[in-house]
DNA sequence: GACTCGTGGCT
DNA sequence: TAGCCAAGAGT
């Protein structure tokens, strides 16, 4: 039967087959039709590093990846700060921490190799609903419903829904359910995103050109532009912090590595302060620490950041309460996360 | 459901 | 400029 869904998600696919995204993760619509199936290790790299990551992000970082680590074997054997530090200015790096976790996992538990069931997919560190919906339709064209952002925004605006995210998640996730095909559902799964991305975006959506522009409720009712609504956020505090940038004798640089759990669990960075409305000093070890010109600004997520950097030459006999010294030719700055390697620019005035 | 968790680009 | 936004997961 031909019913109104069933036309939506045909008009869909014979849009992507001629507009789809060339992406370096991805296999062609006429690939695809021909047979070529995805790398499920590729196919869960990138969904991972697109996890709240622009596509334009991701490309360098995921070309990095995979000519260091071609497959899920050489990432699993690979050290820890490797991993974290090829991962250094990406963001969100419990998703380095459980990519490694992942690949380990799927080595010691799978044989090397991704489980196609879903719910097996779901057990997998770092793999929520959406990764593991996504994993099971482009790598394995399992009819799973994939839910992101993308989804969200372009079902909310197909069938005019108003209830502001997240609540309207569940109405959203069973539309995007009926839309969903038994055949090319991985197809249909990029689709939708590409779309998203591309067509029905967040500001000035290209409602003229869109393939779904006769059934769009949204495009009918004018509400395109506005929707999906959101619940208003929160307002960013400020929060201060002291960092120090210590350079033994011999130009090795005093560095820790972060504890696992909290804000840039794992990475590498300058020690300091705790980040607070009124920080205490906390200089790793005893010197004339004198502090540079200028502050460093960051935003995260949920705070705006002014750091305070200090910095000092350190005798050859300094024990450092915190941190440890990282050879001057070993270290590299693309090492650090951005807001250490904007207090390591401050200091070396770039 | 509410928080935490990064970053860079765009308006 | 300041806010918004991007293929979310974990707690």
């Amino acid at each position: 039967m031909r019913d109104d869904t069933t036309i939506i998600g045909a008009d869909l696919l014979e849009w992507y087959d001629v507009h789809a995204r060339d992406l370096p993760w991805r296999i062609s619509p006429a690939a695809r039709a021909a047979g070529v199936r995805p790398d499920p290790y590729r196919v869960w790299l990138s969904e991972i590093m697109l996890q709240q990551t622009t596509v334009a992000a991701v490309k360098d970082y995921f070309a990095r990846f995979t000519a260091r680590w071609p497959d899920v074997a050489a990432l699993a054997a690979a050290p820890d700060a490797e991993v974290m530090g090829e991962w250094a200015g990406l963001g969100y790096y419990a998703r380095a921490r459980n990519l490694l976790k992942c690949a380990r996992a799927v080595v010691a538990e799978h044989g090397g190799h991704f489980p196609e069931d879903h719910d097996a997919l779901l057990c997998l560190p770092g793999v929520g609903p959406y990764t593991a919906a996504a994993i099971s339709a482009i790598a394995f064209d399992q009819p799973e419903v994939v839910m992101d952002g993308n989804v969200e925004r372009v079902m909310s605006r197909l069938f005019d829904i108003h209830t502001p995210l997240p609540a309207a998640k569940p109405e959203l996730k069973a539309r995007a359910g009926e839309l969903t095909p038994t055949q090319r559902p991985g197809d249909h799964a990029q689709a939708v995103m590409d779309l998203g991305a591309t067509i029905c975006t967040p500001k000035s959506p290209a409602c003229g050109i869109c393939p779904l522009r006769d059934p769009c409720a949204a495009r009918r009712a004018g509400t395109a532009p506005e929707l999906p609504k959101k619940t208003p956020k929160k307002p960013k505090p400020i929060r201060h912090g002291y960092l120090y940038i210590g350079q033994r004798t011999d130009g090795a640089l005093l560095l820790e590595t972060r504890p696992d759990k909290g804000l840039l669990g794992g990475m590498l960075g300058f020690p300091g302060s705790d980040w607070s409305e009124a920080p205490q000093p906390a200089p790793p070890a005893p010197a004339d620490w004198q502090p540079l010109g200028g502050e460093v600004r960051h935003t995260f997520t949920h705070f705006h950041l002014v750091l305070t950097v200090f910095h000092s030459e350190l005798p050859m006999d300094t024990r450092p309460a915190h941190g440890h010294f990282v050879d001057k030719h070993a270290f590299r700055p693309s090492d650090l996360p951005t807001v250490m390697r904007k207090a390591f620019n401050l200091w070396r005035g770039t």
